[in-house]
DNA sequence: TCATAATGACAACTATATTGTCAATTAAGA
DNA sequence: TCTTAATTGACAATATAGTTGTCATTATGA
């Protein structure tokens, strides 16, 4: 294994996140949206209702930053609290249907531009690329746990 | 193309930055460096002496914010400043023989445990998941400046 | 030489969190 | 049922990783 390429993968994502979190911020502007409010939809789009731990999890940061970022989708109407048969105190957070509406309108635009970006790839090409990514990114984690 | 993949992939970035991350964190403990000062390190150690606008533009930083991070290289020993034939105040930068040994031990460990994680993949996998990223990379930070 | 730009130093500010603490509530076991 | 341990939401304090603005001091280049 060249291990020099591995390296640089590992230190390329850097760069690709800052230059896809650019993207979505320029695309956001405009919205009511921000970031972290989009990054709370996005979570309850691809796995429904939730709590505010749960989605904590899921994004891997503390449960009580993601509050602040729920209660600012609470207050733009893009969420709604339902009760939790399964928890009285936490409650499930819900897409309202504005909040779908922004959300699925922002994810379609980002997706629009990926469209663009992807044409110039082969379906394997990336497909390779995201299992080399996730494996690396496992067993990376799986060191550092281990010590 | 499929277009999930790679919004999967872009979207990966973020976790695989984070596990890194905290690897190398991890890896420093009980050495004098700290993650900031790894980083100009690291620069030197590729690109030999430089000014600090120069490595700015490198880690794509404010020079302001890696003017802090090369004084405590320089408070530590591990660089230190040669004149600059082609411009007489910015100095060039430069490893001291500590600031060698010490990137050099550090990068030597984080390779280490990147040829273990690179057992499990093949070079052609790697250097595919490679050229996509920077690809990718390229691409989104083209479409967010025509804008 | 002289206008223009770059540099280093430093202070103030911002964004994005993390950490600690608290009271209220809930869940789980004896 | 009691009661103990854990979870939750709220909020304040702190931390981290920078950015921005400003200034005096050089350098550079026409």
């Amino acid at each position: 294994m060249k291990t020099d390429q591995l390296y640089k993968l590992i230190w390329m994502s850097r760069p690709l996140m800052q230059a896809a979190e650019a993207r979505v911020e320029h695309g956001l502007a405009g919205t009511d949206l921000t970031v972290r409010m989009r990054a709370v939809l996005e979570v309850l789009r691809a796995h429904g209702d939730m709590t505010v731990p749960d989605i904590a999890t899921k994004l891997e940061i503390q449960r009580q930053y993601v509050q602040l970022m729920v209660n600012e989708t609470l207050a733009s109407g893009f969420t709604e609290q339902r009760p939790n048969p399964r928890h009285k105190r936490s409650a499930l957070l819900s897409l309202t249907d504005k909040g779908t509406a922004v959300i699925d309108t922002a994810i379609a635009r980002e997706m629009e531009i990926l469209r663009g970006i992807g044409a110039g790839f082969a379906d394997d090409e990336v497909a390779t690329a995201l299992q080399v990514v996730e494996r690396v990114t496992a067993r990376l984690k799986q060191v550092g746990a281990a010590e």
